[in-house]
RNA sequence: GGGCGCGUAGCUCAGUUGGUCAGAGCGCCUCGCUUACACCGAGGAGGUCGCCCGUUCGAGCCGGGCCGCGCCCACCA
């Protein structure tokens, strides 16, 4: 016995009382392992490799646990990341969490108000204080949820979008982006969210369909006469500051230039002409409230109204809004200024109305929108090359109908409002002059108490944070040391694939193009794969709101993370899919197939007497048909799962992995060679032929096997790397290399034979009700020998006459092949009503395919117009249905 | 209002360039504790491929229309 032969043995023993994979026993040491060997750290200066891989995780909030998306995409990146690994490549997952400005402020103030206190009672250093350490205390959790799942990311350089040199990255920008002009401040109405208390941007808005009443109320007119308008929202008329017509409306030619009375407040405006106005729509006449309205906004700039604003940033009405209703909310004061209306008797017309009302993605609240003084950063100039970068090709989006929404979107592209009135975040590095109102915009903070250079004055710093969009956007190279020239950024920029869902194409891939082009010259990834966003299983969003989340991590807990993995990477497509624990359930069944598979041939080889595991080669030795047959179908299954991770499908990498590890490895192969391992007398030495021929057996089967659980490894990477260390691995299988396609071993010829031989043998198997363990020696090689038609007749014409003739006397019928005769039926039992309907189903079917193939060739036009080649090959089906008919 | 996409077996989904394409997993029914696995194995039932036209020798697969559903974008009070 050989000393490796030992250790294999030893190692074995943990096998035999184990009848199936247990998840929770075994993976969370496997992350143990993986973490403590360094694999998941590369070496940027390394150069003994195949060349860089790397991906920038999408950095999850701080705040927040894994989720199903969260669950699928880190399995994508996974198996791409793993992949590669195996290859030799430098490869590196890089890691990190996002600040979350607003949901994590929000969290910790919800916390502050359950303490009695808030975050301006704390003040604004005591706030950010206590919001590092509800980080610290609350931070890791998906972190670690994320090795829980197996994912290989560097854990060793985690980054945080807040950390220090994080935060250089980002004033940098926003310095040389001021400096270029692109960023400016401006008095403008924007999305104000009372729920954070912070104006928030375009793509933080949703919008909700609901029900409202569109008022008509009557103004007059100064000299005589009136006006009337529609409008959802009669209280913002309080800070109306003109009423419009459309120039070319005819009916209102002589309304122009005339003044309006505010009813209820008594304010003279201006009677306007503007294009917006739709004369089709209501009486074509319009009230203009430019703090209110970003329509009328835009308007008002163009006329140069006076802009009066009646709403605070607590959406409530403010002083301005009058005695009468300052102090409401919005709603209410919508009700009050209606019932004053109504008394003076101006309201004329009230229907319900649908309408879309935006809401607050962030806090959910509705929106108000309000004239405020926000930094804003013009985007044309940024977008330009971005979009170049994705129409040549540059950059690559997958599945490719995401390109166009992608470039219809940066077309249209639109100023991006960059402050926010939070703590939490990156503060603006601005310092204003409290005397002569100067700004200044630099990397360095002023030294404290240190003058205005114009005046003398005091420097103030920005109070607003910037939109945590602003710092993800930098991430795939400020996590990699930018603006230093690091070797992680030689080394590993620009990534290969960003991975994720659609919902952040515009929030944060597209932002990401640009940042990445501007400030690196070169786009930040090369492919960006646009992945299923998982639905509940009734069709529904998944949202913990709704009650309708599925948690991965229990998932996890019941069915291992390799379960999980699986059933996420299956279910996915380019479509939206609908959760299938089914799925999961398949992964599961997967790995411990697979791990029954192996255990089953360890075991069976360390039984035989003689064999040496020390002395198994790695290399294959093919005997028979059955191990050129599997080889062959081992080669193929390797293409197949390389070329569909090529091209970002998953799914059906991981079915086929499923598809070979059954249907072929398993209910094949393994049945095949059973008799061949066959249990020998531990005391009786094989004969050295016989000797020889399990040897070859078990190397070709261990060959098998260890090919197998590799490919399988980026998708189940546990229970491939449990068995890793059975089959003899000295290192870990995450480190070890990944099975090339050897094309001298696909052999077309050996899988037509075989496939003739399970068509063989799947006939008796029809019968297994009454077939015995003889059917099992119908092994390709034997059927071989023989040649498969004839074998496959002399089984058809023997069914035939057994179900014909066979009166149930006889205990058994004997079917000969090459070489002998094997014991078929027997008669006990033999249910022959059952047989006979399953072979006139069988004769059905042919004669309806006969049938069919037949009206095509009698169909003159099919002969005349279709290729050649089709005819032919019809008219060859015919014959071979035919005969088939015959025979059966 | 624009754009994208989906409707295939009870459920979740595959079905490349139109010619065995009517499939898989789960579920269901029947049978089997055959010494890898009952977290198993074998077999079976089950579908007018949403509907209607059209193109074609031939259409889940291409074109048009309709019905139903989802998502994204959008400043009509």
């Amino acid at each position: 016995m050989s000393e490796r032969d030992t250790q294999i043995r030893e190692r074995l023993s943990l096998l035999r009382d184990s009848t199936h994979f247990e998840p929770e026993r075994f993976e969370p040491q496997i992350v143990q392992r993986w973490l403590e060997s360094g694999l998941f750290h590369p070496d940027p200066q390394d150069r003994e490799d195949e060349g860089t891989y790397s991906i920038a995780i999408p950095p999850p909030n701080v705040t927040g646990s894994l989720h199903m998306g969260h669950a699928l995409n880190s399995s994508i990146q996974d198996v791409l990341i793993r992949r590669n690994r195996m290859r030799g490549m430098r490869t590196k997952w890089i890691l990190g969490t996002d600040h979350a400005g607003i949901a994590t402020q929000a969290q910790v103030e919800k916390l502050l108000a359950s303490e009695g206190s808030s975050r301006t009672q704390l003040g604004r250093e005591a706030f950010l204080a206590r919001v590092w350490e509800w980080r610290e205390h609350y931070g890791g959790t998906i972190v670690s949820q994320l090795k829980r799942l197996g994912a290989s990311c560097d854990y060793s350089e985690e980054r945080f979008t807040l950390d220090g040199d994080y935060a250089k990255a980002v004033v940098e920008v926003f310095v040389a982006l001021y400096e270029k002009g692109y960023i400016y401040k401006d008095r403008y109405i924007v999305n104000w969210d009372p729920g954070s208390r912070s104006a928030i941007s375009d793509l933080e808005v949703e919008e909700r369909e609901e029900q409202d009443t569109l008022y008509s109320i009557v103004y007059d007119l100064e000299g005589g006469g009136t006006m009337t308008i529609a409008t959802v929202r009669p209280e913002t008329m309080l800070a109306d500051t003109a009423v419009a017509v459309n120039p070319n409306d005819e009916r209102y030619s002589d309304l122009v230039g005339r003044t309006a009375i505010l009813p209820l407040v008594g304010r003279r405006l201006p009677v306007i002409a503007d294009d917006y106005v739709k004369t089709d729509f209501g009486t074509g006449q319009l009230k203009i409230t430019p703090a209110h309205d970003p329509n009328d906004f835009e308007i008002g700039r163009r006329h140069e109204l006076e802009q009066i604003s009646v709403i605070g940033e607590d959406g409530r009405m403010s002083e301005q809004a009058g005695e009468a209703f300052a102090g409401m909310t919005v709603l209410d004061a919508r009700v009050a200024v209606v019932e004053a209306l109504e008394r003076e008797g101006r309201i004329v017309a009230q229907e319900p109305y649908v309408h879309n009302v935006p809401y607050s993605h962030r806090s959910g609240q509705r929106i108000e929108p309000l004239i405020s003084l926000q930094w804003f950063m013009r985007m044309d100039e940024l977008a330009a090359p971005a979009i170049e970068a994705v129409r040549s090709g540059a950059v690559k989006i997958v599945p490719e109908n995401h390109r166009k929404v992608y470039l219809d979107w940066m077309a249209e592209i639109r100023p991006w409002c960059i402050s926010r009135q939070l703590w939490w975040g990156h503060r603006i590095p601005a310092w204003t002059c409290e005397g002569c109102g100067a700004v200044q915009v630099q990397a360095m903070a002023p030294e404290s108490q240190s003058p205005c250079p114009q005046c003398g004055g005091q420097l103030l710093q920005e109070e607003d944070v910037l939109d945590t969009w602003f710092s993800s956007a930098l991430w795939p190279f400020a996590t990699l040391g930018w603006p230093q020239d690091t070797p992680q950024l030689r080394a590993f920029y620009p990534t290969n694939v960003l991975s994720t869902a659609r919902d952040i194409l515009f929030l944060w891939v597209a932002r990401m193009i640009m940042m990445g082009i501007e400030f690196t010259g070169r786009p930040p990834f090369t492919d960006v794969y646009i992945h299923s966003v998982i639905q509940a299983p009734d069709g529904r969003r998944m949202s913990k709101s709704l009650g309708t989340g599925v948690d991965p991590v229990e998932e996890i807990e019941r069915d291992g993370a390799d379960a999980v993995r699986f059933g996420l990477l299956a279910m996915s497509s380019s479509q939206d899919v609908r959760y299938s624990a089914e799925k999961v359930t398949q992964g599961h069944a997967l790995a411990n197939k697979l791990f029954n598979a192996t255990r089953f041939a360890l075991l069976r080889i360390a039984e035989q007497p003689g064999l040496d595991f020390g002395e198994l080669a790695s290399e294959a030795r093919p005997e028979t048909i059955e191990d050129r047959w599997i080889l062959s179908r081992l080669q193929r299954v390797k293409a197949e799962v390389n070329a569909r991770i090529d091209v970002y499908d998953f799914s059906h990498a991981a079915l086929a992995l499923y598809d070979f590890v059954y249907g072929e490895l398993c209910d094949w192969y393994l049945e095949w060679i059973k008799p061949r391992l066959a249990l020998a007398d531990p005391e009786q030495p094989l004969p050295a032929d016989e000797l020889e021929r399990r040897q070859a057996l078990a190397a070709t089967l261990l060959a098998v096997l260890r090919e197998t659980v590799a490919l399988a490894h980026p998708v189940i990477p546990f229970v491939t790397e449990e068995l890793w260390t059975y089959l003899g691995g000295e290192d870990l299988l995450a480190g070890a290399f990944w099975p090339q396609v050897e094309q001298e071993l696909i052999d077309a010829d050996v899988e037509a034979d075989v496939a003739r031989a399970i068509e063989a043998i799947s006939l008796l198997r029809g019968w297994r009700d009454s077939v015995s363990a003889p059917v099992r020696k119908l092994v390709p090689a034997r059927l071989a020998a023989n040649g498969y038609e004839a074998t496959v007749a002399a089984i058809a014409s023997l069914a035939k006459l057994d179900l014909s003739d066979h009166d149930g006397a006889a205990p058994v019928v004997t079917v000969p092949i090459p070489g002998g005769t094997v014991e078929v039926l027997s008669a006990e039992g033999l249910d022959l009503g059952a047989a006979e309907r399953r072979r006139e189903a069988a004769r059905e079917r042919l004669r309806q395919d006969i049938e069919r193939v037949q009206r095509k060739l009698d169909n003159a036009g099919f002969v005349a117009k279709a290729p050649a080649e089709v005819v032919v090959a019809e008219r060859e089906k015919l014959v071979k249905l035919s005969a088939e008919l015959e025979a059966l």
